[in-house]
RNA sequence: GCGCCCGUAGCUCAGCUGGAUAGAGCGCCGGACUUCGAAUCCGUAGGCCGCAGGUUCGAAUCCUGCCGGGCGUACCA
C-alpha cells in the first residue's frame, strides 16, 4: 500500500510539473508513514514539506496541488486532507485492503519474504564460545540474536551461512586438558595438587570419568605431555558436543564448525603473517611481532607473535577473517558479547590492511545479561565454576520463552533475565500471548470444521466483502505491514522489531476476538471472517518461525 | 584518563533512523466468562524522555559539554 501511494505521488508530481504547476521536476526524498493517530488517516506523507525548497513554494500550496490531482474518485483513496504544517493524509477505502489477504494465501509460508539481498553471500558467525566450559545465558543471547538475524536475512533473499568458530588451539585448551588430566588422577585415588588457574567446574570431573570409561588407564602408558595433549583434544571434543546439543535444543544449527587448530595446521596463519611482514604491516620489536593496527584506526599496535614464539589469538583471528572473505562471502557478520568490543578495531584493521572494504565486516555486540531470580541477582561466580548454565535455564523456563525474551529487547541494551518471570505463563511473558493467538485460531477452525461443516477456507468475493468491522480492517492493515517489518528487521539486523510486531498483531487479534464472533448464523459472514483469521494465523506462524519459536495448535 | 554501550511511567522495555497529542506489558484501582480457549478483553490513574546548550518549520531521535550506571583499555582469551 505504501508503494502504491508513493508511486501515485510521484506520478502526479511529474504530471503537475508538465502542466507547469510545479517549478522543478526533481523531488526531495519523502516519507510515507502510518500516523499514530487514527484521525490522521491510514497513511501520510511529508512530501509537501520536504519539497518546499525544491519547488520554492509553501508546503500547503504544494499539498493543495497534489490533492487536486488525486480528485475524489480514486479507486483506492477514500479521501485526502492537508494537516498541520503540510502533511497530506490519505484515507484508504476499506475494500482496498482485501488484496492483502489474497497475497498472504498465495505466498503462504513465504509471505513477507523478499529478494532484497539479491542472493548476496553473507556469513553470520555467532556463539563461538571457547570449548572450555558450558554455555551460560550470555552466550544464549548471542546465539539467539545471531540465529534469528540469520533467518531474517535468509528470508530477505541473502544466501546465509551460519558458522561457529572453535578456539581449539592455544593455552586455554592446554589448561583444559591439564584440568581433566589432574581430575583423572584424582579419580584413580592419587592425591594431586589442583592449581587455581585450572578449570574448577564439575563438568571437568564428568569428562575425566568419560575418559576413564572409554580408554581405561591408557593415558598412563604415554608420557605426561602426550597424556595432557590427548586430554585436551578429548575434552574439547566432548565440550563441543555438549555445546552443540544445547544449541540444538534452542533450535540452532550451524552450517559449519570451523576449527582454529585446523586453520593453524593448514598453514594459513603463518602465510598471512608472512604476507603482512612482506608488506611491512607486521614488524618486529622487542623480539615480538607487531601488527600496525594503529595505522588503521586502532589505539595502538598489537602483538601477533609473542617473544616466546607463541602466536596470540589475534594471529589466528586475522587469518580466520581473511579466510572468510577468501571463501567469497560478500559480507561477514560477527556476533560478540559486549565485553569484546575493544577487539573490533584490530579485526577491522586487519581487514582494511588487506585491501578489503571494511563495510563487508559488521559486528553485532550483544550486551550482557543479568540473571535474576525474583529480582535478586543469581551468582555467576566464574572462578568457582558454580554458575547456572544455559542448559539449566532452558530446562527451567523452556526454549520458546528463552528465545522470545532475548528477542524482545534491542540487543544493545542490557537485559535483566528473571527466571521467576520467565517461567510464568502470563502476560509478563509475551511469548504465550503471541502463541495463544495461534492456538486460539486453530481451535476456532477446528470447531468450524466439526460443528459448522466448513471444510474449505478460501477466497470468495461475497464473503470477503462481509469483512467491514473497524477491528477487521485494522487487522488487515496490520498484516499488510508484515513484509516491511521483515525487511527492516533484516536490514538493521534487529530481530526485536519482529517480536514487537507480533505482540502488537496479537493484541489486535485478541481485541477483535473479544468483540466479534467468528462463527455466526450468517454463512457468508462466517466464511469471510474465517478467511481473515486464517490469514492472521499464517502471519503469526511465519513470524514465530523466523524467531525460532514454535506455533502450537493447542497449549 | 581514553574508547564503546545504556539512561523514556513505580518496574521491565518499545519508539518505525527528524514529524502531528511520547507508547506497551507488568504492578495499582474498577469492570467483562450459561456464547468460537479468561494464558483473554475493556476502563482509570501514572512522564521537566538524566541535565544544559546547539542545529531547524519541527528533537526522545542529530551535534557539543556535563552527571550517573555497565563494559573495555595485556606479549589473556
Amino acid at each position: 500500500m505504501k508503494k502504491t501511494i508513493r508511486q501515485l505521488i510521484l506520478d502526479i508530481a511529474n504530471k503537475a510539473f508538465e502542466d507547469n504547476k510545479f517549478n522543478a521536476n526533481t523531488f526531495a526524498e519523502f516519507a510515507i508513514e502510518e500516523p499514530k493517530a487514527d484521525a490522521h488517516g491510514d497513511l501520510s506523507t511529508n512530501f509537501a514539506m520536504v519539497n518546499a525548497k525544491t519547488q520554492k513554494m509553501a508546503p500547503r500550496k504544494i499539498a493543495e496541488i497534489l490533492i487536486r490531482y488525486i480528485g475524489n474518485d480514486h479507486p483506492v483513496i477514500e479521501k485526502t486532507e492537508i494537516a498541520g504544517p503540510g502533511f497530506i493524509n490519505f484515507f484508504i477505502l476499506p475494500a482496498a485492503w482485501y488484496p492483502v489477504l489474497n497475497d498472504i494465501y498465495e505466498k503462504d509460508t513465504q509471505y513477507g519474504f523478499s529478494d532484497m539481498g539479491k542472493g548476496q553471500k553473507i556469513q553470520v558467525e555467532f556463539v563461538s564460545a571457547n570449548p572450555t566450559g558450558p554455555l551460560h545465558v550470555g552466550h544464549g543471547r548471542g546465539a539467539i540474536v545471531g540465529d534469528s538475524t540469520a533467518s531474517l536475512l535468509s528470508a530477505c533473499g541473502y544466501d546465509v551461512h551460519r558458522e561457529y568458530y572453535i578456539n581449539d588451539a592455544g593455552k586455554q585448551i592446554q589448561m583444559l586438558g591439564l584440568s581433566v588430566f589432574l581430575r583423572f588422577q584424582k579419580l584413580n585415588g592419587q592425591t594431586v595438587d589442583f592449581p587455581e588457574d585450572c578449570y574448577q567446574g564439575d563438568y571437568i570431573h564428568d569428562i575425566a570419568k568419560e575418559l576413564k570409561e572409554e580408554k581405561g588407564d591408557w593415558i598412563y602408558s604415554v608420557s605426561k605431555d602426550e597424556a595432557v595433549a590427548f586430554c585436551s583434544k578429548f575434552a574439547a571434543d566432548r565440550m563441543i558436543i555438549k555445546i552443540r546439543n544445547v544449541l540444538n535444543t534452542l533450535g540452532i544449527e550451524f552450517d559449519n564448525w570451523y576449527s582454529e587448530q585446523a586453520l593453524v595446521d593448514s598453514g594459513k596463519v603463518e602465510s598471512v603473517i608472512n604476507k603482512f611482514k612482506d608488506q611491512q604491516i607486521i614488524y618486529e620489536k622487542d623480539d615480538a611481532l607487531w601488527f600496525k593496527t594503529e595505522d588503521f584506526g586502532d589505539e595502538k599496535d598489537r602483538v601477533v607473535v609473542r617473544n616466546n614464539g607463541q602466536a596470540t589469538y589475534f594471529a589466528s583471528d586475522i587469518a580466520y577473517h581473511q579466510d572468510k572473505l577468501d571463501r567469497g562471502f560478500d559480507r561477514i557478520i560477527d556476533v560478540w558479547g559486549a565485553d569484546h568490543h575493544g577487539y573490533i578495531p584490530r579485526i577491522r584493521a586487519s581487514i582494511t590492511a588487506s585491501g578489503r572494504n571494511e563495510k563487508q565486516f559488521t559486528v553485532i555486540l550483544t550486551q550482557l545479561v543479568n540473571l535474576l531470580r525474583k529480582g535478586v541477582p543469581v551468582s555467576m561466580g566464574k572462578r568457582s565454576g558454580q554458575f547456572i548454565t544455559l542448559q539449566e535455564v532452558i530446562d527451567e523456563v523452556g526454549k520458546d520463552a528463552v528465545r522470545f525474551i532475548f528477542l524482545t529487547r534491542h540487543y544493545e541494551s542490557p537485559l535483566d533475565f528473571d527466571l521467576a518471570v520467565a517461567k510464568q505463563k502470563t502476560n509478563d511473558n509475551p511469548v504465550y500471548y503471541v502463541q495463544y493467538v495461534h492456538a486460539r485460531i486453530s481451535s476456532i477452525i477446528k470447531k468450524a470444521r466439526n460443528e459448522n461443516q466448513i471444510t474449505d477456507i478460501s477466497f470468495d468475493e461475497k464473503s470477503v466483502a462481509m469483512i467491514r468491522e473497524p477491528e477487521e480492517i485494522q487487522l488487515i492493515k496490520h498484516l499488510a505491514r508484515y513484509p516491511e517489518t521483515i525487511a527492516a528487521s533484516a536490514e538493521y539486523m534487529e530481530p526485536h522489531r519482529l517480536a514487537f510486531y507480533l505482540m502488537d498483531l496479537a493484541a489486535d487479534f485478541h481485541a477483535y476476538y473479544n468483540k466479534h464472533r467468528v462463527l455466526t448464523e450468517d454463512s457468508d459472514l462466517t466464511a469471510g471472517r474465517l478467511y481473515l483469521i486464517l490469514a492472521v494465523q499464517k502471519v503469526i506462524r511465519n513470524g514465530l518461525t523466523l524467531l525460532g519459536v514454535s506455533a502450537p495448535d493447542v497449549m
